[in-house]
DNA sequence: TATTGTTATACTCTATAACTATA
DNA sequence: TATAGTTATAGAGTATAACAATA
């Protein structure tokens, strides 16, 4: 009922929040690189999977609509991203990543080095026991 | 050498991100829910834990001290923390929680219900596991 | 001279509310 | 009337540079 109060736990608890700061600061780390924001950076890379309209990018950073605008703004401002018309429905704007923004996601992805680096410690089948309990514990 | 490339990896290093998204969006909003920010939360937190002289704050925030001053400025306009002198160097201001901010710390802690909760679904064994995963994963 | 904390400035992210153009 | 996106506004965090007090 109450598994925060046993050490173990705290320990975990801990320890996840080392994880939390770790990959924070490298992933604010390999934005600046590239010149972005981490909120940029996290746009770009949704983008990069796909395209998206306004509404949806700010539903997936779980924020307010009228961010986006200015987010997508800087963006399309470095020749990164471009607004689109959706031509079933002249209300909806969707955010794309030009070709140097696909090439920037590309970039950001594989200078985050975070989780491949201290994974490359672990054995195939640690980092699958790994998988199998965050699965668990996301529910 | 390059494990990131292999699609179990890739797996862990997607649900790290989410756990990473799930802390901090627990975490806002546990700070929310007693008017803070995440920063100031985060400062509280830290203070409750020991008086720091603005400097060392701006160390483990890893920001400029410059920062430090607003946040801190906000904290004890809310009589949750004070600024002390530090007998030995006049310099240095020391941010301490008061009687209410240590209480706001404490409560804070306790919201903080992200670990308590999915954690109570692994058994004891488990939690060792991840432990000593995630202790590896940190180096 | 060097260090501590602050101020001043500018930029980004954030939420709220009001607006526009579509639907 | 409802929805998509924007604008306007205000607050907070951030970095940079310059400053006062102290070391």
């Amino acid at each position: 009922m109450t598994p925060h109060t046993d050490p173990l736990t705290t320990e975990v608890v801990e320890l996840i929040g080392s994880v939390v700061a770790r990959y924070h600061e490298e992933y604010e780390q390999a934005a600046a690189s590239h010149q972005l924001t981490g909120a940029q950076a996290r746009v770009l890379g949704l983008l990069a999977l796909q395209p998206t309209p306004m509404r949806r990018i700010a539903i997936q950073l779980k924020c307010e609509p009228s961010n986006v605008t200015g987010i997508i703004d800087r963006l399309e401002a470095r020749g990164l991203v471009e607004r689109r018309p959706d031509p079933s429905d002249r209300r909806v704007k969707v955010a794309a990543p030009t070709e140097e923004g696909v090439r920037t996601a590309g970039l950001l992805r594989e200078s985050l080095d975070f989780a491949r680096e201290p994974l490359a410690g672990l054995s195939v089948a640690e980092r699958a026991v790994l998988r199998d309990l965050l699965q668990r514990m996301l529910g």
